[in-house]
DNA sequence: TTTTTTTTATGATAAATATCATATATTCTA
DNA sequence: TAGAATATATGATATTTATCATAAAAAAAA
């Protein structure tokens, strides 16, 4: 199994700031699993008795609804910690994760992350800024979500897509491809209605479509929409 | 002025978890002012230079939307500490805090939150948990801005209000009194459809309104429609 | 491949919510 | 206190968005 000495992907998170030694005795702790798209990384109201470093692929943070839908609250991507705000409260998980592709994930105990989070100030400090910032992003979401019409907050999922997956090189079509669902959860809004507005974009020469692939065209546009 | 080590509100935030020693040195450094009813504390974008204690009254903490209107993200009340994400992320703030009432404020300077931060484990450990209670919260009501009616989601915000700042124990009633107009921006709706919604309640028996008074009555339908 | 299932697409319609208009009540200010 | 300004209330209407229905396209399974 590689080590976290020689993993690059730590150079991506609060990990970063661990010392060789932490970085030896976490690689004798941890474990390494693949999760399968579709599958569930950890249920809301689980008892998580650690962290997940997404080592590669992605997958979508959601919250049940009590009328039975998922809302997506947020994406990760590889380089991402997940898990670490119930390590720090010691509460169950508040969201439910589940791969969107294959992913390649490390599982690391509880016991090492709390005691580094004492121990080692730096370390402490980047994962408190870490959750500054998805802290900060829930902000914007709430504030979107609240005063935003369904095509503005479109735009800005499909922008925000773009800044978190990149595009394919060749065709500068998304990496990350949703399904219409999955985008409808994201925006907040019914299937039928994300699907309608991905139409009248398309018909307004914002973006292009083919199947579950979306390519930008008219980014200005899109930012102005998102404003 | 009044001494940290004598006051009693610090119980009620990760300032608690300071020593003596720390304590005095911060009752040298803080400054202490009111804030009138619909003064300003901080507006977003503004470089906060330290934390603001809130020793007594109440205050919004709001985002400014493209559209040019306000929405709340969420109330501050007595014992709560503001600016906390910005001063650890060395950010901008990125909400405005509007008093709702009179308020008595401590400033207390960035340096000594960030030094106590890096050298008292338990002071930092609060801290991180009260950002994180913040996220868990935002995510909450991302959810619920997400797929609930209004009228749901105005009756989790009549809860809220009641669980945050209680009843008087004489009329019953709410004690935080806000517009239907702050109303209707934390629940995300126009202020007309605000105003309707707490009449159909009212009609249904389920809260008295008189004034900026607002009486829950049945409880239990409004968890009922809060789910 | 063929069949079945799922996803995407679009029309028709219903429901929710926003906007505009206006009246009344309340609060503020001179 | 009177008058002005602001907040609350409610009707009428417009707009947005959701839901239901159905068809085409794509993906998965036999």
């Amino acid at each position: 199994m590689s080590r976290c000495e020689q993993c690059i992907i730590r150079e991506f998170s609060s990990l970063k700031a661990l010392t060789r030694d932490e970085l030896e005795t976490i690689s004798e702790t941890k474990t390494h699993f693949i999760v399968r798209k579709g599958e569930i990384l950890f249920l809301e109201g689980d008892n998580l008795n650690g962290v997940y470093c997404v080592k590669s692929g992605f997958c979508k943070l959601t919250k049940l609804n009590s009328n039975g839908k998922d809302t997506i609250i947020k994406l990760a991507k590889s380089g991402e910690l997940l898990g670490q705000r119930s390590i720090i409260n010691e509460e169950t998980s508040n969201l439910t994760a589940t791969a969107l592709e294959d992913m390649q994930v490390c599982f690391i105990p509880k016991k090492e992350m709390l005691d580094y989070f004492s121990d080692n100030n730096k370390f402490s400090l980047l994962v408190t800024r870490d959750i500054c910032n998805h802290l900060k992003d829930a902000d914007k979401g709430l504030a979107d979500h609240t005063h935003k019409t369904v095509k503005e907050r479109l735009a800005i999922m499909l922008l925000k897509l773009e800044e978190l997956g990149g595009v394919d090189p060749e065709t500068k079509s998304l990496n990350i491809q949703l399904s219409r669902e999955d985008l409808a959860n994201m925006v907040g809004t019914a299937t039928e209605s994300c699907i309608r507005l991905l139409s009248d974009l398309k018909k307004e020469g914002i973006i292009q479509l083919s199947g579950k692939k979306i390519i930008l065209v008219d980014k200005a546009e899109l930012k102005n929409l998102a404003q």
